[in-house]
DNA sequence: TCTGGGGTCCTAGGACCC
DNA sequence: TCTGGGGTCCTAGGACCC
């Protein structure tokens, strides 16, 4: 069996041109949550030099210099285009794993080549607007290394099967951060032991290689050879975590305005576990200071509560999310994030016997579901909780964020 | 003034048991 | 003067991914 990875171009900017065709062979850029740093760039933007990951703001200059076209994040636009993108390749491949919202591992059988790749290359970009490259390999690990060589490389149109090729010229031109896998640290212990390039990693001493990084390392040097270590995983493993945490648009001192962001955030973490019918047996709850301005007073502090019998019921969630938060609070910081995670998650069905126990119980989830139902027909946080707030001076920034072109009637394009 | 958010896996080390 | 060893479970923190 063969791997294909296939990966959409710059995807949160290609999904901002398929409904603003101005802005085709424009620079685009969009920007994280609180319009914070750079996390998607077109090629145009590349190109300029706009480097990934750097602050907004630092890059302010840039962008009105070379006229960037600069958006907010827009996660409903986002997701729901890769959807679309999604139910396009499955109506051509039969094993799918999508591995994250603008990739997804095929498995490909031996007909299934270049042919097939460019194939499914129009196909997605006729059906969806959104172009992708598409790499083919014997592992996923050097599947994604022939996606990453086809998106570097023009002259290939896309696509890249890494199989029909002498693999170790590739390899050696590949250096090892660019592996799926080795990040800024594991590459930096290779280097000291005179691994550079992929090619070097494939060709290193596998005891040597499982000492120094463990079985993670010694996965990834096996699967350069070609011997397939991680399987296609085509249902998404149930979750063990929900998490949910933002950074302030403006500084924040007082509690009360933490707990109304939190709250908030819990709310948010609720509806998720509603939504996968699951139920937490903890939660954990985590303030931050502003560690980019180490002159200031630095505090992050956090804690756990384990709840005696599992829950999803926003209350219930928020009233110990917030007793946890009072706990951890000091007044004297300029706190610039607050989460929440909730952990040990159990299916609902599991525990259901308990939950309809009561009579009072009954009630509160009768409730919860008018309120999740109320939301969803009417937008988030139609209902909200008392202690949620109502003003919200420490929402996150979203100055520049498109409409929601294909999951609110209100932003629909209008044609004239 | 302004620096993202959500998630997974692995490992080391402590607590505890017999 | 002498003070085990082996195993499991849990948690915090590191590293990485997109």
């Amino acid at each position: 069996m063969r791997f294909a990875l296939v990966d959409c171009n710059n995807f949160y900017c290609s999904c901002e041109r398929v409904f603003n065709p101005g802005l085709m062979g424009v620079p685009v850029v969009v920007l994280s949550n609180n319009d914070g740093c750079v996390i998607a760039r077109s090629e145009e933007s590349k190109k300029l030099g706009v480097e990934m990951g750097t602050p907004a703001f630092k890059n302010e200059e840039m962008f009105k210099k070379n006229g960037i076209q600069v958006f907010s994040s827009n996660y409903a636009l986002y997701g729901d285009m890769s959807a679309r993108v999604m139910g396009t390749m499955r109506t051509m491949v039969e094993q799918m794993e999508v591995y994250s919202i603008d990739e997804a591992f095929l498995a490909l059988d031996a007909s299934q080549g270049i042919a097939f790749a460019r194939e499914l290359r129009s196909r997605v970009r006729q059906w969806t607007g959104i172009p992708v490259s598409v790499g083919i390999g014997p592992t996923k690990t050097l599947a994604k290394l022939a996606n990453r060589y086809a998106k570097k490389n023009p002259s290939l149109n896309g696509v890249f099967d890494l199989t029909t090729v002498e693999p170790d010229e590739i390899l050696a031109k590949i250096e090892c951060q660019d592996i799926w896998g080795v990040g800024r640290r594991t590459s930096a212990k290779l280097a000291r032991s005179k691994i550079l390039t992929a090619l070097d990693l494939k060709n290193a001493d596998m005891a040597l290689i499982r000492n120094a990084l463990g079985v993670v390392g010694e996965r990834i040097a096996r699967e350069l050879n070609g011997i397939s270590c991680m399987e296609l995983e085509e249902l998404p493993a149930s979750k063990k975590a929900i998490a949910s945490a933002r950074s302030f648009g403006h500084r924040v001192e007082s509690l009360v305005e933490l707990e109304e962001a939190l709250a908030t955030y819990i709310a948010r973490v609720g509806e998720k576990l509603r939504t996968g019918k699951l139920l937490a047996s903890r939660i954990s709850v985590f303030l931050e200071t502003n560690h980019f301005r180490p002159e200031l007073p630095q505090y992050h502090p956090g804690t756990q509560a384990t709840f005696l019998r599992p829950t999803n019921q926003t209350p219930e969630l928020i009233g110990t999310g917030l007793d946890l938060l009072r706990k951890i609070y000091r007044p004297g910081y300029q706190y610039k994030k607050t989460g929440v995670m909730v952990t040990d998650l159990v299916d609902e069905s599991s525990v259901q016997m308990s939950l309809f126990g009561n009579e009072g119980e009954k009630h509160r989830i009768a409730l919860q579901k008018a309120v999740d139902g109320l939301n969803k027909r009417l937008g988030r946080n139609a209902v909200s909780f008392g202690s949620m707030g109502l003003d919200e001076a420490w929402q996150m920034r979203q100055e520049r964020k498109s409409r929601c072109f294909t999951t609110r009637w209100d932003d629909l394009l209008v044609v004239s």
